[in-house]
DNA sequence: TCTTCATGCGCAAACGTTTGTTCACAAAAT
DNA sequence: ATTTTGTGAACAAACGTTTGCGCATGAAGA
């Protein structure tokens, strides 16, 4: 039986050489240091034959390099960002880097930590999408020289580097089509108010409705998070009151789940007796009781820039004085969700 | 403005200490080495103030502990995966771990890469959502002692620790109800099909025609994989026979996406001229075209338990003979995509 | 024959921790 | 006055790498 070789101590045992040669060689600095064509080529055989792979411990302690990056999610359950983290898991790994996953569950203090902790992982780079109300910590970590790219829940007034969709064009194409198709009492359901893509969102709406001299309704713009629950909360609550809105804009996906329940469970119909439109498209959307009209989102695309972005930060120090602000066109999925009215 | 500390040196230069009793202090060693108490609070009140974490890097590298572990997943963008990687990544940090992920993307060549990088980066144990029909990396990665659990496509026939579905029970469950419903020609769309989900749940559809004292007509066992692609292509191709089935039996969610979208695509409704049950519950099952029956796992929980019994195997070295073998309940959902029939 | 040079490889320090052992000092015991 | 004891903290090695520098050896030039 072969004798188990996990250090390259033990791989340059039982070549016979020292530890400095076959270091030199496995990191392709033959050439540079001379090392022989037939040393090298014993190393390489050696080294696959006992299939040593560096201890990437080591090796990130010397060099400063791990070799891994680090995401912070709000939420992996939330399809949009499971998306997102698929497409960053795929290109990091084919730029050779790791990703240490970690969800904030849309808490602030956890999020905080989280960036702590990836820290001492020493992580090259991080990728976040943070809860989107507060970005003390972020800007701190990234002033302090740590390559950074924000996703989705960005800060535009602070010079952070992001990568987000055009929501504000997306509120405006979804509640410009709802004003086509009609409507002028249309309710919007917020994400997390401060949040980025609530504000943007919700500033295309009030757009939406100026263009078209339409006076906006203040008291139609509510809720308070990216959930199922409040898209279902203030639905019940919107259809408490004597006149309820024609139709709604949820602006996610979960909420968009949470209106549909909610209707569901009044005995109401989409779009019969409301008509919905929501942000973010999915697999389900086609299929749900109504085919529903959404506003897509570039979501591998989002992932990848990301990782791609993130890598020149890290790789090429120059390029860290650029802030890349980056925002990814939206795209109106009309289906049956929304009523022609009047 | 204050020093800089980022290493531990640093942090003992501005105490006056050496790094060794700054070390002890930190490390919760003090009455050991008899550090005295205003030593003691000096520097965990500089800890404190300069904000020093440790490098797990150099940490790791000293004590073989990198507070770290590993998940592979086949496919994280499917919500059934991403709910586990959610309750593995809570369950992992609550007990002060990090998870670096990985995605297989069904691919079994990538499955064994992804094991050798987790072992470079010298994770204190893994948990693998495998693809199902090989796993002599999985025994040989387990063998050489790493700490391992297998969750859903697992392997009873060989000594590894694994936490699954009753993925028996469920397809019994299901099968049975569509007879009793009236149906007896019953189509099984399989996810991969020498994956243990898919034999047991074949095996449970078989068992459940016994019971009943039905011939299985193995022609209607169809399909190769867990997508969405699958079930769609499949759909289109059963009803291309002379005689279709009156029911569909699909083995993941994906696979109930696809076939929906066959069916509407060739005008037809649930459950009027197909019924349809699908394995495993989302949270749009019910608000589907048809609102869905399916039978749902416990996922959380299972990634709950592949934690807990990792960190058991990791921190214990007797329990690690212990090769656990655990099965959860699945819970059939009736909702309305299964009509009765004759 | 003696110096010079190219070739091929190894020594040892360093990365930031942890920890067995040792050391210095003062107080107590002899 | 000397030895013992107790107290508090530091020295230095080790974890597995990478790498600047130095050290042999043999061939070529003087």
């Amino acid at each position: 039986m072969k004798k188990e070789v996990n250090d390259i101590r033990g791989l340059a045992e039982v070549l016979g050489l020292s530890i400095t040669t076959v270091s030199r060689v496995l990191n392709g600095k033959s050439i540079r240091y001379r090392i022989s064509a037939t040393t090298q080529q014993r190393v390489v055989q050696a080294a696959k034959e006992y299939n040593y792979k560096p201890n990437k411990l080591a090796r990130g302690l010397k060099l400063s390099k791990t070799d891994t990056l680090g995401l912070i999610i709000p939420d992996i359950s939330n399809p949009f960002f499971a998306d997102i983290a698929q497409s960053i898991e795929k290109e990091a790994r084919s730029k050779g880097y790791s990703l240490i996953l970690c969800d904030s569950r849309e808490d602030h203090l956890v999020e905080k930590e989280l960036i702590e902790l990836l820290i001492s992982h020493k992580v090259e780079g991080i990728i976040i999408a943070p809860m989107g109300t507060d970005y003390k910590h972020i800007i701190q970590t990234y002033d302090s020289g740590m390559p950074l790219v924000v996703v989705d829940r960005c800060f535009p007034e602070i010079g952070l580097p992001f990568i987000t969709s055009d929501n504000y064009q997306g509120g405006i194409d979804a509640v410009n089509y709802l004003i086509s198709m009609g409507h002028r009492k249309i309710a919007c359901i917020q994400g997390i108010p401060k949040s980025r893509p609530t504000v943007e969102r919700v500033r295309g709406y009030n757009e939406a409705f100026r263009n078209n001299g339409i006076p906006v309704d203040d008291s139609l713009i509510v809720g308070n998070d990216y959930s199922t629950e409040n898209g279902y909360k203030q639905t019940r609550i919107l259809f408490s009151m004597e006149d309820p809105p024609t139709a709604i804009f949820a602006l996610s996906n979960l909420i968009g789940l949470g209106v549909i329940k909610a209707i569901d469970e009044m005995g109401l119909k989409i779009p019969d007796n409301i008509s919905l439109i929501s942000f973010d498209e999915q697999p389900y959307s086609a299929f749900l009781g109504t085919p529903m009209t959404t506003i897509d989102q570039k979501k591998s695309e989002m992932g990848q820039l990301a990782v791609d972005i993130l890598l020149k930060y890290i790789t090429n120090k120059e390029y860290r004085k650029k802030v890349v602000h980056m925002t990814l066109k939206t795209n109106l999925i009309v289906r049956d969700s929304v009523k022609k009215i009047n």
